[in-house]
DNA sequence: CGGATGAACTTACTCTGGGTAAGTATTACC
DNA sequence: GGTAATACTTACCCAGAGTAAGTTCATCCG
């Protein structure tokens, strides 16, 4: 079923876009959304009303509108952690929490999430780097201010992002397609990993 | 640059099949290995001597293909890892040498590592968890069996197997990528990190 | 006020790669 | 020896990424 465009071909009436860069965005998510992770550029375009060229001109390939994906979801997650934990003392409790946080965001945006891991042929593994590194580096400031502040060596604190991170990937992968069991419960057990190994030395 | 085949068309005269499937393997990691983890499947069966649907026939699509070599590389780590700490009590140092195994490991089969984690376009989040399956359950009943020994709960061995190849995927990404620092010395940092929970509670 | 230039689209194409149908030569069996 | 099954290759289809060419509107300059 090949539905063509209603726009007329050239220029738009009006002096305009007719669509800016965050509308595609927004429509890429929902055609993800609706029809998976497979979507093709193709049908994100006509959800947001134009043609391919377009999308091109916006946002770029299929690479570079994953990566603005990745963006949308890790600064997502990152506000939804934030406020989670805001004005929460550093301890067990707010490791919790900021377990919690993640596995539930990563929840709500489901489909997203699947895309954006899955994603790309040939770039992904540059891709994954390029979405962990949203994450890892606030993280891994976090851990190193407060590792000096304890007195103690803040250079771990960057494979301990990536470490972090790694876990919530596929913890995140797994609890999603293969557990029902409550995001709080999975946040405690990987709590009880990792508390202590943060916590002390 | 169209190279045709010098075989000719009809059966091959010996009455056996020319190739079977491990050399299809075979040849599928020597092309990723020398042109990256983008190969295309053509690419493959010419360096296999043979053609498209001579390996659709003994391993399958894109998806059997990686999962196939997912298997590959896991059971490949999973020796490398027994090898490296057969015999060794379980103990600090035994962690050690199990991640610094499966580093190594990772590192040796590097490109083959970045197709199977990046891969196909759709199913891949089904393939991340396939991949990790393999490691993940043999660790699970490691876990389980020593924590059954310690008098305690068992049942947190399956997220902490996710929890700890999850944390092993991307910090082997980004060590193999960005880092430049010996295997055993990230090694050393993670265990840091999981050796106390692993062993108290 | 009218024509040239450029901007913002759509249409229509190319090209690559996964997957498959049809064709061809050899073996096996009766 | 002729028919059926087998093990290939060739030749194709199709979807989807990416791009070139065409079309309409706006703006600017004389």
């Amino acid at each position: 079923m090949k539905v063509t465009t209603r726009r007329r071909p050239g220029r738009p009436t009006g002096g305009q876009h007719v669509v800016d860069r965050e509308f595609v965005l927004d429509a890429a998510e929902r055609a993800i959304r609706r029809e998976g992770p497979g979507v093709s550029l193709e049908a994100i375009a006509l959800e947001a009303g134009v043609t391919k060229p377009v999308v091109y001109a916006r946002v770029g390939g299929r690479t570079e509108l994953a990566n603005a994906l990745s963006e949308r979801l890790s600064d997502r997650i990152i506000v939804a952690v934030g406020k989670a934990i805001r004005g929460m003392p550093l301890g067990r409790s707010t490791l919790v929490s900021f377990l919690t946080a993640n596995l539930e965001a990563v929840a709500t945006d489901r489909e997203l999430f699947l895309y954006v891991t899955g994603g790309t042929p040939d770039d992904t593994p540059h891709r994954a780097l390029y979405l962990a590194n949203r994450s890892t580096v606030p993280l891994a400031a976090q851990l190193a201010s407060w590792r000096t502040h304890s007195g103690l060596d803040p250079a771990i604190a960057v494979p301990w992002s990536y470490a972090i991170i790694g876990m919530l990937n596929l913890t995140s992968l797994w609890w999603i397609e293969e557990s029902d069991r409550p995001a709080a419960e999975l946040a405690e057990q990987l709590t009880q990993l990792l508390w202590s190994g943060l916590a002390t030395s």
